[in-house]
RNA sequence: CGGGGUGUAGCGCAGCCCGGUUAGCGCGCCUGGUUUGGGACCAGGAGGUCGGGAGUUCGAAUCUCCCCACCCCGACCA
């Protein structure tokens, strides 16, 4: 058996489960579509997690927890939320089981009298509650966001790109004017942007998204779409303008300044583990994982080679002011002195989990005052003299961090086209992976001829494009933009 | 839910068509030794309701029927 992975170029998304397999992120569970996120995949998530959490709380928002069963009821009232959500539900009937000649069954007299839904999402619960929240313009903004996890029974999944169950934080909040609501959602849009790129490392495309592909319940849905090494998009983030709609559902009004009675105006917003999948995507190549440096859960590992314990004694002592040195300045550092496993294994092991650094010590090291660094990226070793190495190792962090973003922003560059003819769109998409900049007429059914025949969706209308007058590509009706296709995942 | 496929040791598989000793192989695991600067080597060892049930047969992993589970491709989706 091969101990590597299985080459991209064979199959991506056979690639994409050993990477996730092999680099002990996740696996499956005994739950159909479900996974069981390893302590690896967990403490990456777990950073990702601590960052943006930060970021919410500087934008001026707080956590709060909601319950995990929504009574079937809260769905029906808003039309097109439920009919968003409806066919994926989870439901819990009965509240308890007993003994009988076929073994453990449900017990049929233990039925509840309302369904509960194990939430697909949590607006429902959430303008329920907010109802007794908010009464006077004095309570608002609302400004609160939810880590949880969720459920939707989706027919095929993926680690992390679709699970049965993922784990996410979903933000919700209510204002008091239709602009607060706007702005807002706009804000937390440009949130998950920054933390692409300046976290993740890859650039995003941030638009609105057609008609079709807008979130249930939602006046207008922002995306980041990122482009993955396959050449599909990945919707890797979405903030709703949810404007009146659930405030009317659950009937959430207040009374203004001027003792008015008005509707509440909301957003809602989130990111999940999906992130992983496009962590893993966006970057990794055929020898495992590689990490931007600020989402590592360890950004140094130190390999020591030694043939007995005065060896690697000696070992130990060059390296511990070394890493005091570098913990002091907050880089994350593994001093790996295991005898269970060869080197060779730990290199091995390392770039499978893409630690951004790796430093290789031995005898000929000591011998020389040296240090061998490697770094993930680029696979690239020097040996470099130990003095100095803490300040060559955190400059060297930092460039990894831009190199990794260099590459994904060059690749999304190099893959996305402007196409102004439906024949060589069809082609192109048949053949090129990669983002296509085209004209649309606005149509629903120009949308849906385009997906049918070509398997290509409308991921967004980006925002920061220049207006350009232009004709559709299928129907030469006129258009007022380009649009941003892609094949999607 | 439609189309295709697979269930044999922890993982990956061969054996099945054409029934016949004690069911094999690779990886992993354990022990001992030699090794240790890129996934070590040698020797020994442990580990199996052959997915489940029924049937055919002197005899079933192998043939027949039923059931179950999982995977891939669609439709759906963050």
């Amino acid at each position: 058996m091969s101990k590597g992975l299985t080459k991209r170029s064979e199959n991506y998304s056979q690639w994409y489960n050993e990477l996730v397999v092999k680099a002990d992120l996740a696996e499956n569970s005994a739950v159909r579509g479900c996974m069981v996120i390893k302590p690896y995949g967990y403490a990456i998530w777990e950073k990702m997690q601590s960052v943006l959490d930060n970021m919410f709380k500087e934008t001026g928002h707080s956590n709060a927890y909601f319950p995990l069963f929504i009574p079937k009821s809260f769905f029906g009232k808003e039309a097109k939320h439920v009919e968003g959500f409806a066919k994926e539900c989870a439901v819990v009937t009965h509240y308890r089981l007993k003994n009988s000649d076929e073994g453990i069954v449900v017990d049929p007299d233990a039925k509840l009298e309302e369904e509960l839904i194990v939430r697909p999402t949590s607006e429902t619960i959430i303008w329920n509650t907010y109802k007794n929240w908010i009464q006077s313009y004095r309570d608002l903004p609302i400004l609160v966001n939810q880590w949880a996890n969720v459920v939707r029974w989706e027919m095929r999944t993926r680690f992390f790109l679709r699970t049965t169950e993922f784990l996410w934080q979903e933000g919700h909040t209510a204002h008091a004017t239709r602009e607060d609501a706007v702005k807002e959602t706009k804000q937390m849009i440009n949130v998950y942007a920054d933390f692409a790129e300046n976290w993740m490392g890859f650039p995003v495309i941030i638009g609105t998204k057609t008609d079709s592909e807008r979130f249930a319940g939602a006046v207008e849905t922002y995306a980041i779409e990122a482009l993955m090494q396959d050449g599909k998009a990945l919707q890797s983030g979405t903030s709703h303008f949810l404007g009146q709609n659930f405030a009317k559902a659950f009937d959430v009004k207040f009374l203004t300044k001027d003792n008015k009675e008005e509707y509440v105006w909301a957003s809602s917003w989130g990111v999940s583990t999906r992130l992983m999948g496009a962590l893993i995507m966006a970057h990794s190549d055929d020898k495992g994982l590689i990490l931007p440096p600020k989402l590592a859960p360890t950004q140094v590992a130190i390999v020591p080679i030694f043939k007995n314990k005065e060896q690697l004694d000696a070992i130990r002592e060059k390296v511990d002011s070394i890493m005091a040195d570098l913990k002091a300045k907050g880089v994350t550092v593994h001093f790996d002195d295991r005898d269970t496993q060869r080197p060779g294994f730990k290199f091995a092991e390392y770039e499978m989990k893409g630690y951004p650094v790796r430093i290789a010590v031995g005898p000929r090291d000591l011998e020389n005052n040296t240090f061998e660094v490697a770094r993930r990226d680029t696979l690239e070793k020097n040996v470099v003299p130990a003095d100095g190495i803490v300040d060559e190792v955190i400059s060297l962090l930092d460039e990894i961090q831009n190199n990794i973003y260099a590459k994904a922003n060059e690749r999304l560059i190099n893959n996305t086209v402007k196409i102004d003819d439906y024949e060589v769109f069809k082609k192109h998409m048949k053949e090129t992976p990669g983002f296509v900049m085209a004209h649309w007429d606005g149509t629903e059914e120009t949308e849906a001829r385009i997906k049918e025949e070509t398997k290509a969706t409308i991921r967004c209308v980006p925002l920061d494009v220049e207006p350009e007058e232009g004709t559709c590509m299928v129907t030469g009706k006129p258009s007022k933009g380009r649009v941003l296709f892609a094949k999607a995942y």
